[in-house]
DNA sequence: ATGCGGGCTTGGTTTACCTCA
DNA sequence: CATGAGGTAAACCAAGCCCGC
């Protein structure tokens, strides 16, 4: 279902943008459970397209990094160049099976593995949870994969962890946390969407409601008019003018409309007349 | 057709790190 | 300068789906 079709239909609100919304390419198989994963609301609303979200993170993380930059997160990086995919990483992982599965699938990481378990005991035991940062290359470089792909497939993931000299666990888990926070993004967006959308049909049953009133009043003074159904009775929200269909209708303030005419506040405002 | 294991996803949570008052 | 609160994001976990065997 259109969203438009939800608004026409009346005083009705629902989460049924999906429809029209366009699902994100992805290279890998996409979830085909997934209802609303990935989509930009833009067939019915220029003015919420949707992207990514890319920008926004793209003017947070470079800000927070380029700080970073300075102190921490340039000894970060000079550590990583100088002993590659070292573990200032997650090696606390050593103990946790389903981490090994990702990183015993390749022989790259196999020796990475070996020294992160040996950099983890060494500094801060077997358990220690370190947290890296990625740099502000590191985030840029993801930023426009993630723009290609929302998702990767083993080989894009391996090469972009070697492009970046991470590991493909790191890769992994930063898109799954890129879709995440972008779905939160949408959501919210479709959140403030919907709101508005309240309020505009709010205001716009309101305005309808006084009219009914006015016009049964009417009717009750003008019984010429008496045996005319209050619902083929149309008005343009925009004129205020009680209007229908066909060529009569300019002159006679009533007329038969096919059915009932309802004001589609995220269309064209003024296309009934 | 059915079961199983592996690989993937999402949703939620934890926690290291950062910023700022 | 120290510190605590709050925010951000990396990492983790659980559950579910899909697919090949």
């Amino acid at each position: 279902m259109d969203f438009n079709d939800v608004c026409n239909t009346g005083l009705v609100l629902g989460l049924g943008l999906t429809a029209s919304a366009q699902e994100s390419s992805s290279p890998s198989k996409a979830p085909k459970n997934k209802a609303c994963s990935n989509f930009t609301p833009t067939s019915f609303e220029p003015s919420l397209t949707l992207g990514l979200s890319g920008e926004n993170y793209h003017q947070v993380v470079p800000r927070k990094i380029i700080d970073v930059n300075k102190g921490y997160e340039e000894s970060i990086d000079l550590y990583r160049q100088a002993s590659p995919p070292h573990s200032a990483v997650s090696s606390f992982s050593s103990g946790r099976v389903k981490r090994e599965r990702d990183l015993s699938s390749e022989e790259v990481e196999a020796a990475d593995r070996v020294s992160s378990r040996i950099s983890d005991e060494d500094e801060d035991g077997p358990n220690a949870r370190k947290k890296l940062r990625l740099t502000k290359e590191q985030s840029a470089l993801l930023e426009e994969s993630f723009k290609q792909h929302s998702t990767l497939n083993p080989k894009q993931k391996q090469a972009l962890a070697r492009q970046l000299n991470l590991r493909p666990r790191q890769v992994e888990v930063w898109f799954q946390n890129r879709r995440a926070r972008t779905k939160l993004k949408q959501t919210e967006v479709d959140c403030e969407f919907l709101k508005k959308c309240c309020e505009t049909l709010t205001d716009e049953n309101r305005r309808l409601q006084k009219e009914l009133q006015e016009l049964k009043a009417l009717k009750l003074a003008q019984p010429l008019y008496m045996h005319m159904p209050a619902a083929t009775l149309t008005m343009c929200p925009s004129c205020e003018r009680i209007g229908g269909v066909g060529e009569n209708a300019s002159k006679s303030p009533f007329s038969m409309a096919p059915k009932p005419h309802f004001y589609n506040p995220f269309t064209n405002p003024s296309a009934a007349c």
